[in-house]
DNA sequence: AAATATTTGCAACGATGTTTCTTTTTTTTA
DNA sequence: TAAAAAAAAGAAACATCGTTGCAAATATTT
């Protein structure tokens, strides 16, 4: 069975066409997309509202989540395993490269330990570097 | 001379009603600000765009800095004597506490190093800790 | 006090995101 | 496979956020 629908189905979500359309979307790009990338790529074939829900309905179960950018724009990627249903578990850097725009999970990055006075309690930690990604730096 | 007054000339910014009232809530206010609690807390003395482009300017010159948020709306603080304008320098890390939803500027924590594989340049790393602030956690 | 420079308010606009409701599509059941 | 039930999509209306251009008001300089 073709791996999006298994993704899908894995997911208790029904098959449409728009979410097999978007989530081969992320499949298939390296970096993060923002809600207008994917209406961008496909074409006017959906609604917003349809987008909006999907991405949403993504990010519920777990197959995609959310990265926080400074310039205040969501922007989205595919989560590796471990996440489910109300389960996150991105405990990855995040690079926006300052060159071509893009934004990369870095997932072998592990988010560093941050240690603040002994009054606070750190429940989870965030962190986006901005800098070159990988392919801007080679040229 | 008032000290509102001092901070205002000081970066060359002429002294307005909206300017004095502004930058007094901040110096007033521990935690950082979103736009729509300067518009609460100045009444419906200043049209938005007032407030807009006043939190605009104190960027530019130093006086405040924005924090992003994974909620993806913009938090504004004040910063720490080394800013200016077109410099801005702050290195620390940002609470935002789940139980009072306030967000903190934590000045004596420094932002931890990042290293990324070698294809990679760090150019800044932004940290944002979700947990509990201290007077939260007193209670 | 007058001239000049700057800021403000207002109105209009665009982008983003949400809600409600009806129609269409998908899934389940028989 | 056809009918019934459930879920999703589309459309329209709406809310919030943030920006821009311009005329009126205010602050600063002369
Ligand atoms: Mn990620
Ligand atoms: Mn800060
Ligand atoms: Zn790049
Ligand atoms: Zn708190």
């Amino acid at each position: 069975m073709d791996s999006i629908v298994h993704i899908l189905k894995q997911n208790n979500l029904s098959v449409t066409e728009g979410r097999r359309r978007i989530l081969s979307l992320f499949l298939s790009s390296n970096g993060a997309l923002a809600h207008a990338d994917i209406e961008k790529n496909t074409g006017s074939h959906f609604d917003r509202v349809t987008v909006y829900r999907t991405l949403q309905s993504f990010v519920d179960k777990g197959i995609i989540h959310t990265i926080p950018t400074s310039d205040n724009s969501i922007k989205y990627a595919l989560c590796k395993d471990e996440c489910g249903e109300g389960h996150h578990h991105d405990h990855h850097v995040h690079l926006v490269c300052s060159r071509c725009g893009n934004t990369f999970c870095l997932d072998d990055v592990v988010t560093p330990a941050v240690k603040l006075p002994h009054e606070y309690i750190v429940q989870q930690v965030e962190v986006v570097v901005k800098g070159i990604c990988r392919s801007c730096n080679h040229k």
